[in-house]
DNA sequence: TTCGTCATGTAAGAAGTTACATGATTTC
DNA sequence: GAAATCATGTAACTTCTTACATGACGAA
């Protein structure tokens, strides 16, 4: 066991969240790093992206510290590494989901970027910008509904969880269409002031 | 005039958002980098932030593109300088805001990143968690609401949009609130399958 | 005279993305 | 034999934040 680091200190305290996601990810039966990023694209993707170039540095990184474990495991000669999640891993992810931090909620919305400067805009254009804005969520809606089905054969396996956050998505997405149906009839119908 | 640079072409498609964001609140009336950020602060910031260290740099980047003109106001002994919007400003803004192109709507919640892994809990953890998801999003209903005042205050003057879009977020956090009890009641009720 | 606010500025670094590079296997 | 998919890897870059630095002004 290698002597302890002290000024390594400000740099342990627990992985970053990308970390923990490739982390969930293997505990919830991805094998690799290809299926990792797979899983990313039809799930978290909606709440939480990380780029393919995250992924292999962080499969290293969490298998040094003990939490997944990984061997070679080719197809014919295309080169393969498999991943499982230790006992360790396990851990680490419980404590973490259990960990009673900020887990900050970050939004980033150039379409209610560009809503709450409309005021500049003639009464026509700022209609038109809303409704841009209503339609975009319709459209999110509809994609997340798509995947409703996936997520239901995914809780008769006893992932409850998953569609769960589908649900919150599908929510978030048709309370920004109501709100914006509301204030595009009132525009509609009142113009003035 | 300097002759154009051809190569410069990738870099030239319009001003990134943040810059909007800046051009936009003096738009409204914002006239220095502090007052920008401060209005950020109270605004846009819970669904676009910038810092402070983006808004100098930006700020000079629009006087030299024409679409605001700045004059140094000091105040007493302290340095300052104002800003206001020029025509080509306004045209620009306009011009982005009525553009129809992708809006992007970037969600990075680490709440319901923890949820979808909640799964690999005990039952009664994963109900904390969930509890602690909606009490977060409780909260911020709490935190818009209570900006409501003001909101109402600025459409007197004639902005109607910062209302709406305040109404955005509480609309989502509310969306997010009922549907984390309603699976909350679910759980409580049936820990079986 | 001390604290909060007004006001500007930047250097250093973290974090994350894009794009490229490589090549095997499977499917059409 | 072409195209899609499987699979891994990384260099370069962009973007953004943190943190520091500076100092005047106003109120207590």
């Amino acid at each position: 066991m290698p002597a302890p680091a002290a000024h390594r200190a400000t740099t342990e305290p627990g992985l970053g969240a990308p970390a923990y996601v490739v982390l969930g990810m293997i505990s919830i039966g991805a094998r690799t790093g290809y299926e990792v990023k797979q899983m990313v694209e039809q799930s978290t993707r909606f709440f939480w992206t990380i780029s393919q170039a995250q992924i292999y540095p962080s499969l290293r990184h969490l298998e040094q510290a003990g939490l997944i474990t990984g061997r070679e495991d080719p197809q014919g000669r295309r080169p393969r590494r498999v991943f499982e999640i230790t006992a360790a891993g396990h851990a680490e992810l419980a404590a973490w989901l259990s960990r009673e931090d900020p887990m900050p909620f970050e939004l980033r919305d150039t379409g209610m970027l560009k809503l709450f400067f409309a005021d500049t805009l003639d009464h026509d254009e700022a209609l038109a910008l809303l409704h841009a804005v209503r339609r975009r969520s319709e459209d999110r809606v509809g994609l997340l509904r798509a995947l409703e089905p996936v997520a239901r054969a995914v809780e008769e396996q006893g992932y409850h969880h998953p569609l769960l956050t589908l649900e919150l998505g599908i929510a978030v997405h048709q309370a920004m269409v109501d709100v914006c149906a509301a204030f595009e009839r009132r525009q509609a119908a009142g113009p003035r002031t």
